[in-house]
DNA sequence: AGCACGCCGACT
DNA sequence: GTCGGCGTGCTC
């Protein structure tokens, strides 16, 4: 009898399977949901869940996460709805999620969330179309010379997009329209291609006796498979690419992914070419001027395996690799990696996290390492390999300095009387000059010479930056921007607004007056409108096709213009001077360093030129010497003296709000809650520098905390002491920040 | 993060 | 009287 009532079925009736799951949202827990019957899931598989009002996209997590609390009420339990046709993410894929979760003391629902950025990976696939022949149809009904054009085209009956097939045959895509109307061309899906693979053999390279040790130290990192961090050390054209991409090739062969990552403005037509040359085909590219589909197939191709090689930005490191077996974060001093708003990471910093997880090499290459890796170095947890001397047997270009408090340019000029000739005399060689300012637009201040106003953005604390290519003046902090005005918007006196000091465009216009008949690129990234545009104009540069190249930040990263011969630092002071910013030294060293680098990389000789008001300055005395150990030594020591890092931790808490009263009470409040410790130093609150940005005030506390300790558990216990925020205050917080703003 | 609910001002 | 502003609270 009893079996009568025995349940059918052989799971135990009653509690229902459950799974957490992680949403890719501002939170920092789990929710466990029901696995209704017939539905498969594993930790790291996608599921389509209800979450309050709306349904979302979830990870399957392996464990629980968050407070655990009270238990769920087993009546507000929800079940899955679908299980993802997406592949898992990789078991490690989580534990690094979580990590960088705990070290920035972001939720964990947001690092995850940089984990799903292509959306497109998550809805089904849908298929591009384009058109083949249909052989044996009839002529359409009016055989026009574009149709005759096209259909020839189109007859060895290859698929092409409408669009290619147009702009093949010279024609517009109305033509092709047509035909598929008259049925001689049919749409059919383009099937998705695999990326192609790259072939470690592809071309063997010959490398001097420096380059070969230091390949076969870097191979024997790769063969090893267990982790380690490497740096690979090398001025510019040491061949620093060539002697990286042999661990690559060692990658490969071990069957592993692996993953470049560089600036990114360095993802050049140039790198790309150089990567095609040495594997015999392209890599597959992550940066942030693919579209959502291409994002989408990338991010579907990391996670199957079928991208071997990614070539990305900072957020490459977050694509679901299923295998990843080593890592390359080219330019490693490059602020680019630190990202500043949401999530704030340091990706070189979470690629030494990602392989130690991983148990694979990482490598970090630059020609000037930043003082946290050189530390690194020194004591041993990294290993150092260095590639002396420039790769193509041109010399390291010969700096000097121009004195501007000797010999000052005229008076509404840029560019000093020695450096005015130096470009003359490049230009009569028929070489190229470079000239590098670190600053957009015209002029950075425009001023009312009746009453002495300046033109500030009425929601920053900033003024506002001429762009007379634009006839605007812009915000570089908020965007604002109004047209340049006649009179001053104070006195209304008209004619009185002058410009005062030079941004790239001004510079550019002091080039044209000076040398009308040279061929100018002004390279600014307000002026070029993207990653196509730029590789265009290096192209063009690369050619020969421009005598003097002017520019920003934007052209002192990776390129290689074998005819510049001439490098001018207009003005070298700029950044060295910024009060709180333990790198600013650093920066403007390393920056100078890779723009006069730029200089005689093939045949010639080149030569450098820093206009500066400070020839003594340690900074500047370095560059000028060449002398990097000097200047490595300097800055570690005062690092060191004032528990800088890599000596001491930072840690930026600015606490923002629309009236200035509230956001200072706040900051107040928080600082007072602050746990006492003996280790740990607690500054401010203090106005932020840009004390208003996009019209919040920012106050902002600074925390000092000696390296071993953990800086990560004392905010947390100090958060949890702060009551909750009203209103529309937000407190954000950035271990390790790199914005003094 | 994203959405609904709720409570206050200016419109048909 | 209602539409809509955004402050507050919640999401298994």
């Amino acid at each position: 009898m009893d079996s009568l009532f025995a349940p059918i079925d052989d799971e135990p009736r009653g509690a229902p399977v459950t799974v957490p799951v992680v949403m890719a949202v501002a939170l920092d827990q789990t929710y466990d949901y029901i696995v209704p019957e017939g539905v498969e899931v594993e930790p790291g598989c996608f599921v389509l869940v209800p979450f309050g009002p709306q349904t979302r996209t979830g990870v399957v997590w392996d464990r629980p996460v968050g407070e655990p609390g009270k238990p769920v009420d087993p009546k507000k339990l929800k079940a899955v709805v679908a299980r993802l046709d997406v592949p898992p993410l990789a078991e490690i894929t989580l534990r690094f999620a979580e990590w960088i979760a705990k070290y920035t003391l972001a939720p964990l629902g947001m690092t995850v969330r940089m984990m799903m950025s292509a959306r497109a990976a998550f809805e089904p696939v849908k298929p591009r179309f384009g058109v083949t022949v249909v052989e044996g149809a009839a002529d359409p009904g009016r055989m026009t010379p574009a149709r005759r054009k096209a259909l020839d085209i189109a007859g060895d009956g290859a698929i092409r997009a409408k669009s290619a097939l147009a702009q093949e045959a010279g024609c517009s895509t109305g033509v092709v329209d047509g035909l598929v109307a008259s049925g001689n061309l049919v749409e059919v899906a383009i099937p998705e291609k695999r990326p192609p693979l790259p072939d470690p053999h592809h071309r063997e390279m010959e490398f001097t006796p420096e380059q070969h040790q230091a390949v076969h130290a870097l191979r024997a990192s790769v063969d090893a498979q267990n982790f380690s961090v490497t740096l690979l050390d090398g001025v510019t054209g040491s061949g620093k690419t060539e002697v990286y991409f042999e661990a690559v090739a060692r990658a490969l062969e071990h069957g592993r992914q692996a993953v470049i990552m560089l600036p990114e403005i360095a993802l050049t037509d140039q790198f790309m070419r150089r990567f095609h040359s040495r594997f015999g085909c392209a890599p597959v590219e992550w940066h942030s001027a693919l579209s959502g589909p291409e994002r989408g197939r990338v991010w579907r191709q990391a996670a199957t395996g079928e991208a071997r090689v990614v070539v990305g930005a900072r957020s490459a490191l977050f694509l679901p690799f299923s295998d990843l077996g080593l890592i390359i974060v080219d330019e490693e001093h490059d602020a680019g990696y630190k990202q500043d708003d949401r999530v704030h990471y340091q990706a070189r910093d979470m690629a030494v996290v990602r392989g130690n997880l991983g148990g694979f090499p990482v490598l970090l290459a630059s020609a000037t390492p930043s003082i946290e890796t050189h530390v690194n170095a020194r004591t041993g947890r990294y290993r150092h390999v260095v590639l002396p001397g420039r790769y193509s047997g041109a010399s390291l270009p010969d700096i000097t300095a121009i004195d501007l408090k000797t010999t000052p340019p005229d008076k509404g000029r840029w560019l000093a009387p020695p450096l005015v000739e130096a470009v003359a005399n490049t230009l009569a060689d028929g070489q190229q000059t470079l000239l590098f300012l670190n600053r957009r637009g015209y002029a950075p201040l425009t001023l009312c010479r009746t009453c002495g106003h300046r033109i500030e953005c009425p929601q920053c604390t900033a003024w506002l930056v001429e762009h007379r290519f634009r006839g605007r003046l812009h915000c570089h902090h908020c965007g604002f921007s109004i047209p340049l005005p006649e009179k001053c918007p104070k006195c209304s006196e008209p004619g009185s607004l002058v410009a005062c000091g030079p941004g790239v465009e001004r510079v550019a216009e002091e080039v044209a007056e000076r040398f009308p008949d040279a061929r100018v690129a002004l390279l600014s990234s307000d002026l070029v409108p993207g990653l196509t545009e730029m590789r265009e104009i290096i192209r063009s540069i690369e050619a020969g096709g421009i005598d003097i190249v002017i520019g920003t930040q934007m052209v002192a990263k990776g390129h290689h213009f074998p005819n510049l011969a001439t490098v001018g630092i207009v003005d070298g002071d700029l950044g060295l001077a910024q009060g709180a910013d333990p790198r600013a030294g650093e920066r403007t060293f390393q920056l100078l360093h890779q723009v006069t680098g730029r200089a005689g990389r093939a045949l010639t000789e080149g030569r450098g030129l820093v206009q500066t008001h400070m020839p003594e300055h340690p900074v500047m005395a370095a560059i000028i010497s060449g002398d990097r150990e000097a200047f490595l030594n300097h800055e570690i020591a005062t690092r060191r003296k004032g528990l800088l890092p890599p000596f001491g931790r930072l840690v930026a808490l600015v606490v923002a709000a629309r009236e200035k009263d509230v956001a200072q009470q706040v900051a107040r409040e928080i600082t007072r809650r602050a746990p006492r410790s003996e280790k740990i130093e607690v500054l401010g609150p203090a106005e932020a520098p840009l004390s208003i940005i996009r019209g919040r005030h920012r106050w902002r506390i600074l925390v000092k905390a000696p390296r071993e300790l953990d800086v990560q558990g004392y905010l947390r216990a100090w958060m949890a002491e702060v009551p909750p925020l009203k209103g529309d205050v937000r407190v954000s917080i950035d271990i390790d920040p790199y914005s003094f703003l």
